[in-house]
DNA sequence: TTTGGCACTCCTGGCTCTGGAGTGCTAATA
DNA sequence: TATTAGCACTCCAGAGCCAGGAGTGCCAAA
């Protein structure tokens, strides 16, 4: 498993069967090679690159009489180093513009129509994470009474209206007494980042004004619930893609991935350390940490919100998948997302 | 095809066949119901009965030299005439309980978790339609200015906080400004059904405070996403549980229901007429009408608001799947959910 | 009407065999 | 020394075949 720098016909070679390999799901034999590529050497000559290539780790054989297919070793060298960056087809990029353009405002919906758009286009299994709290500032709240003894509690931010609480009172109150709370702790907390708006804040300006526990439990709910979870929620679509791929031929790789995804856990923890990094990150087969998702890989790139990452936007398909076409594809959609929730930002 | 009443033997014969079948998804010889449940009569006399019932279109055989499997026409009659209504286990019930109880207040959520909850019970997929309109009262509008020029609409209805919407304005509007035409709207709509509040009736308020085309526009945009629309959303849980069934040994049948979950409409369609009916309802294989959902089935049973159906609640696994505790899980659900809606319930 | 008996059908799984694809190695060549 | 033609070898995939067994249908007797 040495791994000396590859000289170019190394290379080269390495990345043809990487590019054949994902487009044919078939392991690639040195003849494919000199017939489809034109390396100017013959098939033998192939056959001991590939021998070597074997040994250095970056190509392995189902069989001992099969062609080659790439190690994660492999794909990891062709995605760092070998593959051609690529940028997004104008029929992709006039799609992601039309359909992010004619999208919901509301937050959460715009996630999840963001997520569709990028599993139909990468036809794949794409997840968005919605966004964490670091940037979101407090913008309003809003109490009001709805029936006796009852009121929601509003709160808006800056990525837009985040939640409401429903809450019960002992006794009526006035919309008075809730438009000077409501106002009271605007001044207060105006523009603060969420993550600084303490539920000590809520206590002070509720004793301040005289009022009761009822109502302080109301607003610090409608708080903690426009504050995002430790464990942001996930969106997820474009299972049924993954059908369509000859490594789920067998119903039980489906199985772990169906499974995965409803339980949002897991999909947290492989982007998690990509969202830290602020930067496209790409996971290949065993580097997931997950036995269960071995022959698939993930693509991962945040959006962003002003300067910093909010939320990690994926794709996650068979470790044969065309990288530097999701890449580019996860970037693109990733900048309209940006650009879009930039638009919609209330200052 | 002729279908005449069966008698009490060969009604027991088809309702055994149902029950082992489904328990072992193997054809049911008659050998097997001899030796499992006490006949009384002999291997042969049951594989006459057998023959009859299948030329009266009950059974159908794989092939000629196995056992016998219900047709559609078989499961249909087990399900109107023949089956034991069975009633929750105290597991279940507690369970059902258990979580619904802590199950959030607010509408979305309570149907995402109880779809979650019933999908893992019926180790099928779930899906649970949201509210229709139907009974639906309007509450509450609130608008509030959260930024120089732009406010956010608020509709609360019966069933608690359903609408939010962002507007820009021309102009400033100041607090009063804002708080005088939600006052005059509550007013005018207080307790109307949803769908009777009406464009109309936003624009005389508007119009008789002297206020703009923008603010009108405002309060529209927030009542008419309050509004069910026509097919209205479903959520889904649990179609990995499927995967264990031995009838999606064949990837292909899985992928025509991925898909038709991911696009709701046909989904819809399925529990539409139950809807109508107001009652449980069962369909069976073709009954579905759809050929790629042929050897599925569904049980659909009606969730209430006050006395009136407002959504469904659905499980769909295989033709071959547990009708009776299908049923009484779902309504068991249904009832806690209703439960919970009722108790929330916005007076 | 029921039932034991028996011939018959058809599926399933295992086995063998063959063709072909692809390799690794060796020896010749530039 | 690097390349290549040639060839023996390996292994898989698919076809064909066979045997076992499960289950039926039917007949004739009870």
């Amino acid at each position: 498993m040495k791994q000396p720098p590859l000289d170019d016909r190394k290379a080269y070679i390495l990345a043809t069967v990487v590019y054949e390999y994902v487009a044919t799901a078939e392991p690639v034999a040195s003849q494919t090679l000199t017939q489809k590529y034109n390396l100017g050497v013959s098939s033998a000559t192939v056959r001991n690159e590939m021998a070597e290539l074997e040994a250095g780790g970056y190509l392995v054989q189902p069989h001992t009489s099969a062609g080659r297919v790439p190690s994660d070793a492999g794909y990891r060298t062709y995605v760092d180093e070998l593959m051609q960056p690529e940028s997004l087809t104008p029929a992709d990029r006039r799609r992601i513009r039309d359909d992010l353009h004619e999208a919901s405002r509301e937050l959460d919906d715009l996630i999840d129509q963001t997520t569709r758009l990028l599993g139909r286009l990468s036809k794949s299994l794409a997840f968005v994470t919605k966004p964490q709290s670091g940037t979101q500032t407090f913008k309003h709240v809003q109490l009001i009474s709805i029936a006796p003894r009852t009121g929601v509690a509003i709160v808006v931010t800056s990525y837009g209206v985040s939640a409401q609480s429903l809450f019960e009172l002992n006794r009526d109150a006035s919309a008075e007494e809730l438009t000077r709370l409501s106002s009271a702790l605007n001044a207060r907390c105006a523009s603060r980042l969420m993550s600084e708006v303490l539920e000590s804040d809520v206590a002070a300006v509720v004793a301040e004004l005289g009022l009761g526990d009822d109502l302080r439990g109301a607003v610090v709910g409608a708080l903690q619930s426009a504050r995002a979870s430790e464990v942001p929620e996930i969106a997820a679509a474009g299972a049924q893609n993954l059908l369509d791929q000859p490594e789920f031929a067998d119903v039980r790789k489906l199985r772990s991935i169906l499974r995965i995804v409803e339980e949002q856990r897991t999909l947290y923890d492989i982007v998690a350390d990509a969202m830290e990094s602020d930067s496209a990150s790409v996971k290949i087969g065993h580097e997931l940490g997950n036995e269960e998702l071995a022959d698939l890989s993930v693509v991962t790139v945040p959006y962003r919100f002003g300067p910093s990452a909010i939320g990690m936007l994926s794709i996650l398909g068979p470790r044969r998948m065309p990288y530097a076409r999701l890449l580019a594809l996860a970037s693109g959609t990733a900048d309209s997302l940006s650009r879009r929730l930039a638009d919609a930002e209330i200052r």
